[in-house]
DNA sequence: TATGAATGAGTGTTCATTCAT
DNA sequence: TATGAATGAACACTCATTCAT
């Protein structure tokens, strides 16, 4: 009895502490870093006060967003990639539908990731650390196809990783005027391919 | 002496419109859209009331601001691209100079470009033609090249252009990493251009 | 179980009362009147709902922390002046040295005594009844000097009794530049023994 | 004109700033150190943000009251025992007197003076010379009456003068039971007087 | 038109109090 | 009765905006 006690408030307490980061998630997704704590409050359907007691401050709370959303992102893009271990062509498409549908899931971040704010908030060490993490993901994918073949020779890892990444990033500007997010990933996949590998041979 | 003040009032007016602006330039290229109206007035020498003389709220000024980088970033990159006509391949190294350079310039400006803020502040029309405009420079780089039989054939012009204008934005966050700008713009250049030209990837 | 658990309870319960009050003399006794709830109950070793399982509020706590330290001060003092029944002289020694000791043990009581909260807390008269019950201690003490021969005549006892409390109260903000409590208490004593006597005055 | 307008502002500041004060001031003689920075406003019919203008914070302000209480007593202090340079009776009275009515216009300063708070708003060496500098004022006229040969010889100055201070301050708690202040000047006056002099003679 | 002190709505944060367990 | 997480009213402080000069 007294364990269930025990184990019931624990386990409320972190049932709070979840409720409050889904509802700050819902919000940074729609205002990025530019909300009140009365808001996410009221969305977790909580008191102010409830937020203090699971987050110190403002700040604090930010911090525990964005690692959440970079960890859940990076945790996407890698399960994307790893998806076809031997298939750098298919890894490819997979990793930008990933990537397409993650801005899409947190609009903000790629925006924030740039945001001189985010070095007010995180270590420099830490930043450097998820750019990296970030960047390792196209990267591997690049280093697996070159050395399967499939891939151009001579590329260098590191700006081919920018290059894939930053693809992905930014064609969700041109979102708008394309039919479907689908059709989009279909058509920058085919892009990528042909420029990645010696002539032609995509397998769209 | 009245006349000597007025004329001064009026060439002022002019003077102080573009010394606000000026001011807030700096400020927003290092700290985004998070500044204080004290802080623009500040660094023009003028008053905050003055401020107000010249633009009706702040997000008045934004706008002018948001306007003003855009304008000039935009004029930068068509102006680097227009400098090599007939060679596309020196076209493309001076438009990332140019767009490194730019991001160095104004920081927070790709990030802006995604941010959820910009909305708030511009007609989405006008968002779309600025995003259009944007990627408008690198096509038609990109078009131009295809047609003088440098670049591949088979490639679609919208994807090649953001994955051109992806590429350099992206870029800037490898920069931690890499000696100096100029490096990093010879190693891009380098890497698009294997990757846009048919087999190898010659350097200009 | 239950019986145990019963009287275990109200155990407990006695204890507990005792034990908030003790923490709250401790958190009073460097912190005045400005202290937390919580605070209290962690230093009693208990959660905050006990503390109002004792005391109705703050106040009540507060009003309860009061009564406490005054009864013991007066306590402190009547039993030091009934120390030396025969000796006037002794008897005030002992009652500045208590008096001074109190100080030191409860530093914010004196402040608190013209503190406008008190009145917000207690009822004017007990307020009332409290001061003559300490200027009744040295009034005594005075009066038995003067019919015992030792003290001077003419000295009104009410003003007597103020100025002989008000020393050792005051006395405290002199101690820092004084070696020890001790040297402190010698020296007062001293003085006013010889003010309240009608030529020189004696050690004791 | 331009140095009428401009003193016109200086002047509104540093009115605006003392109309503060003044208002702080009133507050504090009726609530100690408990106050809101919105009360204070409203009495100083001001916004709030007024009040930040003049003073960084609530500590700030906090400091300033009391600084200005401080200087305000001691210089009512000093006033008064230099009222009357060779007649150190008239000057005990005269003492007396500022001393009880000081009590009475600021009720929770000698409370302060023992706050624990205090030792959190200002520097301990300046507390430390406050109270060095409240103690001076009997002390030298302790002094200057046994120089004279009309108070006892062998007091020590420092116990005299808090012997003295503590006497006016403490008298106040009696206040309730007198008829007016005039007559707990006089009688008080009088007491110190008998305990002062070698046998009897007061001056009342 | 230029000024900057004044303004007060708005926001982060605290802490006495409650109540489900 | 004991617990301590949850609550939200209350308060310090900020900053865009106004307006008297």
């Amino acid at each position: 009895m007294a364990s269930t006690k025990g184990s019931t408030k624990r386990t409320d307490a972190v049932t709070n502490r979840a409720r409050i980061l889904q509802a700050a998630l819902v919000v940074f997704a729609e205002r990025g870093l530019e909300f009140e704590m009365s808001e996410v409050a009221a969305l977790a359907h909580l008191g102010v006060g409830t937020l203090y007691g699971h987050f110190a401050n403002r700040e604090d709370l930010l911090r525990a967003i964005l690692q959440s959303v970079i960890e859940d992102a990076l945790g996407q893009l890698r399960a994307a990639q790893a998806l076809h271990p031997d298939d750098p062509r298919a890894a490819l498409r997979e990793l930008i539908l990933t990537g397409v549908h993650l801005q899409d899931q947190y609009r903000p971040l790629s925006g924030i990731l740039r945001d001189v704010r985010l070095f007010e908030l995180m270590e420099p060490s830490y930043v450097s650390q998820v750019r990296r993490q970030f960047l390792e993901v196209p990267g591997d994918l690049l280093a697996h196809g070159i050395q399967k073949g499939i891939f151009r020779q001579g590329l260098d890892q590191n700006m081919g990783a920018v290059i894939i990444m930053g693809a992905f990033i930014s064609v969700m500007d041109l979102l708008e005027s394309y039919g479907s997010l689908d059709e989009l990933v279909e058509k920058l996949t085919h892009s990528l391919l042909i420029m990645l590998t010696e002539n032609a041979g995509p397998d769209v």
